[in-house]
DNA sequence: AAAGAAGTTCACTTTTTGGTCACCTATACA
DNA sequence: TGTATAGGTGACCAAAAAGTGAACTTCTTT
């Protein structure tokens, strides 16, 4: 495998679909069901607006979640999973499991 | 889960052990045996030894890999996986599926 | 002595990412 | 009329990550 290989290879990609600093977190909120905007961001209290609406904008890009308007008033917005972003269960929970036994063995 | 969870969490912390740019491919390289450090940089023309040599000094802190000195003449250095790292193998597998799938989805 | 190799370090710059803060839009309701 | 609410933008700044290029060390070969 070479760079240009590299650069297109599967786990390159995924990596790079969940770099950001809060998209796993947003995952992990979406994976409990659709979240309002407004909702997401108070979980989150220490991520600007703007930063928020920045993952999202890239994770919907990506085709992993889908946004929703809800034209009532006041107006809402709704972030869910795509049919796409569901399919990162398995991957998400096996990162996890990952990350906890690493954990443990460095106790 | 709050943000305080979420950093300790076992998925954020795997990601940030293969955040670096670098680190995926290296990884990739090392699965397939111990590498110098002079044949890993001819592998990566792109990245700079210096680079190269924080990737793999912090995957080293982390656990990942192990470094060998071979002091003979010239001396060499050989990087290689830990047991850590080797669990690392199905992750490895299933993130690069992942990626692979969602590529073709993509098309 | 001089040159060269392998691994490493240092000083410095560029790029990317994340962050704050103010402001905009549309509408309901007091 | 004015204010609140939900979602979103734009200007600007700070920190982190990645990159460049030179130089150092140790020992071997010429």
């Amino acid at each position: 495998m070479n760079y240009e290989e590299f650069q297109k290879c599967g786990a390159r990609v995924t990596l790079s679909l969940l770099a950001g600093k809060w998209k796993p977190l947003i995952l992990f909120y979406l994976f409990t069901g659709s979240q309002r905007f407004t909702d997401l961001w108070r979980i989150m209290p220490r991520v600007s607006k703007k930063v928020l609406l920045e993952q999202l904008k890239e994770m919907e890009e990506a085709g992993l979640i889908r946004r929703v308007e809800k034209n009532g008033f006041p107006p809402e917005v709704f972030y869910e999973l795509s049919e796409q972003g569901r399919t990162l269960g398995p991957l998400l929970k096996q990162l996890d499991e990952w990350g906890d036994n690493y954990i443990q063995t460095k106790e």
